[in-house]
RNA sequence: GGUACCGUAGCUCAGUAGGUAGAGCAGAGGACUGAAAAUCCUCGUGUCACUGGUUCGAUUCCGGUCGGUACCA
């Protein structure tokens, strides 16, 4: 049977290098689950692996579309489902590492289909929001999908507003397309996530962070500023430094709000693998004895979902 | 040297017409099925600079000391 060898763990964990290791001691292929690294127009601040890197393991879904691009969740999972179908004709084992937990959670066990929102629904949900505040969306929510309401996190409009947007245009309660049924993936599903004492990891994030810099952060964010109302571009490392080119805070104040961004979204990274019991915790001296015996044909492990 | 203002949570500050105090940020924990590096929730006892005095009671009023800032010399 094939395996998918999930490689996970915060930010500036070091998933890259150690990816690209196992990669090439089992002759195969990298997918990212990173959601910023999709994008083509951005490179340095998102940490995406150097020309070096990817010369040295071949990576799917890197730079692959545009900010410009619509791109979600199941595009991915569509997309990555079609890849790894042709990718295990010829591999027993892919690596697939990336940060954004939600995008690795799709692949290992599907996502609920729901129909394309179009542009005017989502414009009209926003417009809802805007004029109504939280308020309106509460109260429309509860109107259109009582069972819902019960359970999202109220107080959160980007919930609201999803929920809105099937509703309007499916005119069917948002939850009746929940099914939050895991899917069977015809693959073994092996889960690593890297572990870092928390004063180590926030040593190496400061430390990429100062080196991005030196790399030319602010160039590539400079030549991106134009488009910064682009989703793609509301990123740590991009939106600290458009304050700063609009003179809301000075560059060092700037510098200072990434390296805290950065270290707040590694602990939300954090706390979304935690919860899922499926991985295995290993810090980069284990995981390298691990990658040492890894075999194709590892069982599959308990799945907690 | 003189005058004025300030000294309150890790940081920036609010406040108490005298009954021992609260916001933002940071930090910690958490949620999250199509914006996810996004979005959202919960958590605040700190010699209220120090020291005398007035008072039943002072972080709050008065005096002094120390520290900071500004202006005058």
């Amino acid at each position: 049977m094939k395996t998918l060898i999930v490689v996970a763990g915060p930010t500036a964990s070091g998933k890259t290098a150690f990816s690209i290791e196992i990669a090439k001691a089992l002759g195969t292929v990298i997918l990212s689950a990173d959601s910023r690294q999709f994008y083509k127009e951005m490179r340095i601040g998102i940490a995406a692996p150097t020309m070096e890197e990817l010369s040295q393991a071949k990576h799917y879904f890197v730079h692959h579309i545009s900010i410009e691009d619509k791109y979600d969740v199941a595009d991915y999972e569509r997309d990555a489902m079609r890849l790894l179908d042709e990718l295990f004709k010829t591999h027993d084992t892919v690596i697939m590492t990336g940060g954004s937990g939600l995008f690795i959670d799709a692949v290992c066990h599907g996502i609920d289909f729901m129909p394309d929102v179009w542009p005017e629904i989502r414009g009209k949900v926003q417009q809802l929001f805007e004029e109504g505040g939280l308020k309106a969306l509460q109260d429309e929510v509860q109107h259109l999908d009582p069972g819902y309401f019960d359970i999202v996190d109220q107080q959160n409009p980007r919930r609201l507003q999803r929920a809105l947007e099937v509703c309007y245009q499916t005119g069917q309660p948002f939850s009746a397309f929940r099914k939050g049924i895991a899917v069977e993936r015809s693959f073994h599903i092996k889960k690593y996530a890297l572990l870092w004492d928390r004063q180590a990891l926030i040593k190496r994030i400061d430390k990429r962070v100062d080196m991005m810099i030196e790399q030319g952060l602010l160039e590539e964010a400079k030549a991106l500023y134009p488009k910064r109302h682009l989703n793609a571009l509301n990123t740590v490392g991009y939106k600290e430094l458009f304050a700063y080119f609009e003179g809301q805070c000075t560059l060092k104040e700037a510098i200072a709000q990434i390296k805290t961004h950065t270290r707040q979204y590694a602990k939300r990274q954090m706390t979304w693998l935690r919860k899922n019991t499926a991985y295995q915790w290993v810090t980069l001296d284990e995981a390298q004895k691990v990658a040492v015996t890894l075999q194709p044909s590892i069982p599959q492990q308990q799945e907690s979902h």
